[in-house]
DNA sequence: GGTAGAATTTTGAGTGACCAAAAAGTATGG
DNA sequence: CCATACTTTTTGGTCACTCAAAATTCTACC
């Protein structure tokens, strides 16, 4: 069985696959999101590797194997299901739930997820928007536009926000700008590092670019979206 | 912060300073509990010792300390929450829960055991009859006669099932004995090691006194015990 | 009261995970 | 194309937890 480390180390190089440019994922990447020194990353590649989860290239980085993205996958859904869990069941904060999964996801057995996943009528995001893998290990990867690169003037909703930072998720709570809100982009300016939004009551926003690209949106037209 | 083995440990000689003649408690019973050999546990006894959760006689045994009875029964009452919260919201098997427990009481946070605490109304006691202890600490220990030590022909009713062994619980279950059902006591005979129970429906069942003495029982007077 | 057998402690060793700091490799700008 | 900065790997060491087997201590019986 695979220790909560290797589970850890597993899906941060799935998740840097999905984010960044795809594989190899660097030892920098690994360390800063785990909060490890470079030399323990590199270790730990070197067994990973010995293991068959992932390939490895020094200098270069890690890339998940097909049993690697297997465990590393199971380890997401459990991780999504969970958070999802405890808000709709526990009634948690959204904002705060990230960490709590960080630690149940290592240790609930098949049969509790799957009957959490039952009980939440098999869901196919999280709170955060994040798709939810299947029993399989598939997940669907949509592409969608952040505020920053959508059409302006549509009639839109939030679809994913990609952060778990508490404080950036408290602002988004705060401003009303949950998955499933519905907003429109007004007008964007590169120089002055401004994006402007009405959101669904009418009230317009001003934000950075850098939090204005952790938002992922989608058309508010014909197709039905998140509850 | 303690971790899952202290914890553990912890755990193992409460339970076993209430189960057994008190402290101090032996290597060998931990040792055989927590499937670990005898030099490990002297180990750890030793480190234990160090930090202040038990004193630690040599060829003797562990005793707690007070900040390592408080340690032990925060553990104690997560693991008993967790059992209830699985058995009555996630709606899984009562014999089954043990193992599920046993990991998630070391990764559970406060927030989320408090939020499980007020969701199933504050209980005193878990599926199988075993006692909360409270936020602070405390726990009411009632002194309950099995079925070898309790009054005969007199109308009972199971309070508690001290063996958390599925095969056990899955007897008790199939047999009707599980916590709050109705019984009384026909007859026993130490010679040849039989208890003759009468249940509820009115059939009459043998036990070996090894197993009696893992069911206890109140009385079925006056007042009201556990649903 | 001495001795066999059981329990406990000691000793030596290994694994998994980590860090700090030195060494080596890679990338970039002039 | 070379020096400097950055990243990565190597090296040496620690900590928590564990085991096997040898040495020690305790217990109980004769």
């Amino acid at each position: 069985m695979a220790t909560s480390t290797v589970e850890d180390y597993l899906k941060r190089i799935l998740l840097e696959e999905q984010a960044g440019d795809g594989p190899p994922v660097s030892p920098g990447r690994i360390g800063a999101a785990l909060s490890v020194t470079p030399g323990t990353v590199t270790a730990m590649l070197k067994t990973l590797a010995a293991s068959g989860l992932i390939t490895y290239e020094p200098y270069s980085g890690a890339s998940l194997t097909e049993a690697g993205r297997e465990l590393a996958m199971h380890v997401l859904r459990r991780h999504r299901l969970i958070e999802l869990f405890l808000v709709q069941v526990m009634g948690m904060d959204w904002t705060e739930v990230h960490e709590e999964a960080d630690r149940l996801e290592h240790v609930v057995s098949e049969g509790l997820i799957s009957r959490i996943d039952e009980m939440l009528g098999h869901p196919a995001v999280d709170p955060h928007g994040d798709p939810i893998p299947t029993v399989g290990g598939e997940v669907e990867q949509p592409e969608l536009p952040s505020l920053v690169a959508c059409a302006t003037r549509r009639p839109l909703r939030v679809a994913r926000v990609l952060d778990q930072d508490p404080s950036f998720l408290q602002l988004v709570e705060r401003e009303g700008l949950k998955p499933g809100r519905p907003l429109e982009v007004l007008s964007r300016d590169r120089a002055a590092d401004t994006v402007v939004i009405r959101r669904g009551d009418g009230d317009e926003l001003s934000l950075g670019y850098r939090a204005a690209s952790k938002i992922e949106v989608e058309g508010r037209g014909a197709a039905g979206g998140a509850g």
